[in-house]
DNA sequence: TGTAATTCCTATTAAACTGATAGGATTAAT
DNA sequence: ATTAATCCTATCAGTTTAATAGGAATTACA
């Protein structure tokens, strides 16, 4: 399942990337177009801006802004910040590689071969998706 | 996350593909031989039995064996069965969809988008991918 | 210089889910 | 009968998720 967070947070980029060239956009502004529980976006944003894809402006009219334009922003980039590892189990993750306790021999194991396929197959499509193809309209 | 019910549930079958042609296999031999929680697993192969996938004899000699061919269980069964539904999001889940309480037109959703092709490229693996395919020994 | 508006940060919480265990009922072979 | 297996229900501790609360820090601007 794609947690809210993750949700909420796609909303919220496509949102800014809509109204970019402008001002930063407040998150208040944002949490009621999208009909996101205020304070759980805030701490979503920080994320994105911990991460360094937003850039925020603190104080009366403040806000947050895309550090990058929407044509250079990956989904595998953002996914991993929103929803951690792509891959669905660690011995198949490329960034978080961990060893499963259990599997004496990873390459003799079946969820692994099937797993590897699933993330590859994930990874292709967030690759080749970036923000500016979510922000566009129909 | 695949959970470890999934991943316990694909090594067990594969086990019992591997063996197919004998006797059914008991619960006890596949948690010593895959490194599987006993009581664990007797839950999940009484799921894929409820399921239609593994059939059982009760019993002393009793055990688990496959309904059909490996060649024709395919992984979409399977992980619908053990992981719920493929999609990541209801709105975009062909066996079970639900409507979003906040989004107001899904045509025009970015994660809805996003969503659909993630769905279509797992499915595409899980629809090419038996549980022959598994059973090799690589 | 003060006030309002905003991001930033930490802590807390209720609910749900996960992984596992426990105990025994039921069934079948010998 | 006895033994060995599946079947079934309940329970539990731990983790995660989604959200809320409260206020500190920062900035615009009158």
């Amino acid at each position: 399942m794609l947690s809210k967070k993750t949700k909420y947070g796609l909303k919220a980029l496509t949102f800014i990337a809509r109204q970019e060239g402008e001002d930063p956009v407040q998150v208040g502004e944002i949490a009621q177009n999208e009909r996101i529980p205020q304070k759980f976006l805030e701490s979503i944003l920080l994320t994105l801006r911990k991460a360094g894809i937003l850039g925020s402006k603190k104080g009366k009219h403040g806000g947050y802004y895309l550090r990058k334009e929407p044509s250079a922003i990956l989904m595998t980039e953002v996914m991993r910040v929103l929803e951690g590892p792509i891959a669905m189990v660690p011995c198949v993750s490329l960034n978080y590689y961990e060893k499963c306790d259990d599997c004496p021999d990873e390459n003799a194991c079946s969820v692994h071969k099937l797993m590897i396929e699933v993330r590859d197959s994930t990874l292709n499509v967030f690759r080749n998706t970036t923000l500016e193809d979510l922000s566009k309209e129909n």
